[in-house]
RNA sequence: GCCGUGGUGGCGGAGUGGUCAAUCGCAUCUGACUGUAAAUCAGACGUCUUCGGGCUACGCAGGUUCAAAUCCUGCCCACGGCA
């Protein structure tokens, strides 16, 4: 397991390079594709690959609960387990404290579309405690599934001995992802309980993976505000254990604006070491990725382009567009002419769209389709663009078609 | 021909004197979705509007009533039964 840097953006922190892991190389930049439930939804293993996809994405909350770790370690890790044989991630269940907890039943998502207020009801933002099906503490998150009601509980040792046995080459510390609603002073909490627990992590990390199969990723917290976020990066990037061990790399996890999300990705990377790979979580969309590209970051994954598929929404160079649409039901043309995926080169827009207003599988599975397709090539257009040093100009041609039409 | 039942918005189907432009479901239209509580969710859905409201509507035509989708009369239509 290494990182390998091969080119710099000159005058920004992007870069190039690659990730060894057990399973194969990943190119960085790279999107991961995000299968939480070890299933890439709509998708089998091989049309991910064809598709160009270097690594999957799974999720330890998700599948603890269903089949269970046990389960998954004994066949061999969700890699084989789901019949996807490249590299693989976990992520640690953090997220879901911000998605069962804070941001239960409300309308907040990762990434807000304006400055939020902060919350006049709970300092860590969102919904009233008794709503909520995950509530934080100083050593854990006690949570209720989801799916049956049941309570469990992880700590950043749990959450590590649930990854080992899920076997991703490459796994995050156990954090608490904040509400953008929170106020500063509940951020810095988080903050300081995320590092407390990012040291327990890599110590419980330690004891489990010995021969150093797995990457283990710290991730980077602190909200908005840049004082929290530079010190959230210094204090992961020089954390280690009694023993000598640090992280692999780090992960930047929590909440940003539309507005902030380069300049808070950038305030991180420049403290983070220049060596060690860096996975911006939850992102995203083709902008954003493209602007944590240029910031310095070398991992991405999201659920935006299969989630939206199945929802009916297509990305194309000059926008996203519902195919749901009652223009496109009689609509000869592909998803987006001139692309290459295997839905553009066989179906119509009339046809996906029929097969979204007749309710058929094959919609969601042929838009997910051209939509990982088309994030998988934006970012892949971008590493090519880093290695020919012609990132900007690359990213500038894509952003003023996606955005101006 | 007689008897019975029923005719409500694109469809199905509530409502059986006032709070009904009419519950609800489907369809339709539009929007949202960023470490997947998500093949989900939200809004609109007679018509016009200066967004206060106005107008036209519950098979058709009359009638009763302050007030009718709801009660009465006739007609038309559909389905079932008997001749």
């Amino acid at each position: 397991m290494s990182f390998s840097l091969h080119k710099k953006i000159p005058g920004s922190l992007g870069r190039a390079g690659v990730i060894h892991t057990p399973h194969g190389d990943i190119q960085t930049p790279a999107f991961a594709v995000v299968g939480t439930q070890a299933t890439v939804k709509a998708l089998t293993p091989d049309m991910v690959k064809t598709m160009g996809a270097q690594v999957v994405l799974a999720n330890t909350y998700h599948l603890y609960l269903e089949p269970g770790d046990e389960i998954i370690k004994n066949a061999g890790g969700f890699g084989p387990f789901m019949g996807w044989h490249g590299p693989t991630i976990t992520d640690s269940g953090g997220f879901q404290v911000f998605s069962l907890g804070a941001a239960f039943g409300e309308h907040v998502s990762k990434v807000a579309t304006q400055t939020q207020n902060q919350s006049k009801k709970n300092p860590e933002g969102g919904t009233k405690n008794n709503e909520r099906l995950a509530r934080v503490d100083d050593e854990g998150v006690t949570f209720r599934s989801h799916r049956d009601g049941s309570t469990h509980r992880f700590t950043p040792e749990r959450s590590m001995e649930i990854q080992w046995n899920l076997g991703a080459d490459i796994i995050f510390a156990f954090d608490e992802c904040t509400s953008p609603q929170a106020s500063y002073e509940y951020q810095k909490t988080a903050m300081d309980r995320t590092h407390a627990w990012a040291l327990q992590s890599l110590i419980r990390h330690n004891e489990l993976d010995k021969e150093k199969k797995q990457m283990l990723l710290g991730v980077v917290q602190g909200g908005q505000s840049e004082d929290l976020r530079r010190e959230s990066a210094r204090t992961l990037a020089s954390l280690q254990t009694e023993s000598g061990d640090m992280f692999d790399g780090f992960g930047i996890g929590g909440s940003f604006t539309k507005e902030d999300l380069g300049t808070a990705v950038k305030w991180v990377n420049e403290e983070l070491p220049e060596e060690k790979p860096r996975h911006l979580l939850g992102i995203g969309e083709p902008g954003d990725v493209l602007l944590g590209i240029e910031h310095g970051c070398d991992l991405f994954d999201c659920v935006a382009p299969t989630r939206i598929a199945r929802n009916g929404t297509i990305y194309t160079h000059s926008g996203t567009y519902s195919i749901t649409n009652a223009q496109y039901r009689t609509d000869m043309q592909p998803l987006e002419p001139g692309c290459t995926c295997y839905t553009c080169t066989h179906f119509t827009r009339a046809y996906v769209a029929h097969l979204f207003h007749a309710k058929e599988m094959l919609a969601g599975t042929l838009a997910s389709i051209h939509n990982v397709h088309f994030t998988v090539q934006l970012v892949d257009g971008a590493r090519e663009a880093i290695h020919n040093d012609t990132f900007f100009e690359y990213k500038k041609n894509f952003i003023e078609k996606y955005y101006h039409n």
